[in-house]
DNA sequence: CATATAGTTAGCTGTATGGATCACTATCAG
DNA sequence: CTGATAGTGATCCATACAGCTAACTATATG
């Protein structure tokens, strides 16, 4: 049960980009052709192809050709991973204030909470 | 109304390392020295400081220096941000999905919102 | 067939990144 | 004062990254 994870690496680094979160963005209102992806970015097209390899290989899209029409949409799973590492986070400092309260609370004796 | 956000490409970037995850969940059980932070991970200490210096700059961690220790701590604005940013994304999903299901209930004839 | 469209491939370039070393400062312990 | 400890600062180096252009493939369309 190896519970195997996506790896947060290339998700984080995809993600640290503007026009890469844009266009993750962008596919959050649905699928879309790379050339209408790429319209608002003053960018040559192989540039912004690159953008879409690094999405897509930290599992945030998934692109399909049909013709010579290549569609992207949106791949739930990496955004899923993202989110997963920042509750666990939030797991740890629940857990220190937990214990920060307990041993407060262990000091005073009395647990007063208003 | 700037609404002065927290940049995210920093703050993605910081991420995007498995030291630097490494040190931002050590710090979530609470403050240390660099010296501590440092002691897991095969490596020069200048090179480590680097790691400090990008989640600082991020605004992901905050130090103060008391005689020769440093000592870091969380900031917890800068992974708030983070989190703040899926947050709108999964708004987005959530009003396609929303705009889905109208366009199914205008096409079927009736307009329900509960 | 001729041409435009939508990507793709293959380089090239300047800058940023992650690592190392070496030398240095500043503090604490005897 | 002497030495050890905890960081800093200043390079240096190899690799990765983000952008570019130019040339190419493959699919529509007139």
């Amino acid at each position: 049960m190896d519970h195997y994870q996506t790896p947060l690496d290339p998700i984080f680094h995809a993600l640290a980009d503007p026009t890469r979160r844009a266009v993750v963005q962008r596919l959050g209102r649905g699928p879309a052709p790379v050339k209408e992806l790429a319209a608002p970015f003053d960018m040559a097209l192989p540039s912004f192809m690159k953008h879409i390899g690094v999405l897509e290989e930290a599992g945030l899209i998934a692109s399909t050709k049909q013709g010579r029409v290549r569609t992207c949409r949106l791949s739930p799973d990496g955004l899923a991973a993202a989110e997963r590492w920042f509750d666990e986070q939030r797991a740890i400092w629940a857990s220190r204030y937990d214990n920060l309260d307990n041993l407060l609370t262990t000091l005073g004796g009395e647990t007063d909470e208003t």
